[in-house]
DNA sequence: GTCTATATCGGGATAGAC
DNA sequence: GTCTATCCCGATATAGAC
């Protein structure tokens, strides 16, 4: 997204982008018209072209965008830690937090992938496989340093991803918790379990 | 789905309902065409209003099944267990080999709420929270029996649950991990957690 | 119970004026 | 940069023959 880093004004170009994963979010890909897409955004079915090629583009750049900041974002949060329990701590909070704040964005990156066609697909689904290799990592850090018991690592690391990324699918920014509530109590659940140390 | 007592044959409308669920799961409610799911079930488009009345009937027929069968099933698999973590343990496998088994009918109930219209949507959203609930009732009793440490029952079944899921997203039928294996990995991570003991 | 033919509508995308 | 007008296609659904 070509944020400005002075102003506040957003572009078209930017609220057509946002307004366009609200509406995938809500309707699907399939499901969604540029007209609708045009209507929320403020401008007429035509203009939408001007800005992107088709409706495939603004697909693909919701996703590489909040591929591209995940993984940017996760490795920033984690560079300083070294100790394994606390790198995965840090890791948790900060994937529960980005798909807390950008709820459509990532919410539509992880449920479109059937939607992009086959070099966006491919393209994204690399991104997706460099993203969950660094929770794979931390895990095995911790694996062999003795501090976590996990007999399978991939399987541990996509049951972590998928319980956090669900979170997306029911949080209320309006409810009672708080973000940082609910992750430190999915912080403690994935450690210690159900039957852990309260 | 009118499944026979007696034969094995399937019906063409059973055929219908079982590609349905196989073509929604690989593009989505929206992005499947009533064309290409008479081609896969082997007749011409205007036949399958022979059987269903709209797109919209076919999916509800698909959800309302799989709900159904969800909640009596869970009822069934746990109905002579007392002891809370056997209960859970119980309820987990059930739910991931449902979902594993049949991943095509799961997946979609799964994905496609935001399909179904008004009515439709209602129904299959009570469902839904009928059969979380016994989760949440399991978690709440092992609970007040001290067996478990849990802070709130609601985001942990929701976790679990979405944790659980999560497997048909990537399940292999062909692959190295058997079903059972998988599904006592899971029981293992939420009752003890990463750090818990192996 | 399945077919062919067709009505009707709405979708993505383009052209050219302003 | 946005608009209006339009092209073209494919979608759901219906009607009536076989």
């Amino acid at each position: 997204m070509g944020s400005r880093t002075v102003t506040t004004q957003s572009s078209r170009k930017d609220i057509i982008f946002r307004e366009a994963a609200r509406l995938f979010r809500e309707k699907g890909y399939s499901g969604s018209t540029l007209r609708g897409l045009a209507s929320r955004s403020g401008v007429k079915g035509g203009s939408i072209y001007h800005h992107y090629s088709s409706k495939q583009e603004i697909l693909y750049a919701i996703m590489e965008y909040t591929m591209t900041n995940l993984i940017n974002r996760l490795q920033l949060a984690i560079k300083d830690e070294d100790q394994p329990l606390e790198k995965l701590r840090k890791a948790i909070i900060f994937h529960i937090e980005y798909h807390t704040g950008d709820m459509d964005e990532t919410y539509v990156a992880d449920a479109e992938l059937r939607s992009l066609e086959d070099d966006n697909y491919r393209k994204i689904v690399q991104m997706r496989n460099d993203y969950e290799e660094i929770y794979r990592n931390i895990l095995f850090e911790g694996k062999c340093a003795g501090k976590m018991h996990i007999e399978n690592i991939k399987i541990a690391s996509r049951a972590l991803l998928q319980m956090c990324t669900g979170i997306s699918y029911w949080f209320d920014p309006c409810g009672e918790q708080s973000i940082s509530e609910i992750a430190e109590n999915y912080v403690k659940l994935f450690l210690w379990g159900a039957c852990g140390k309260s």
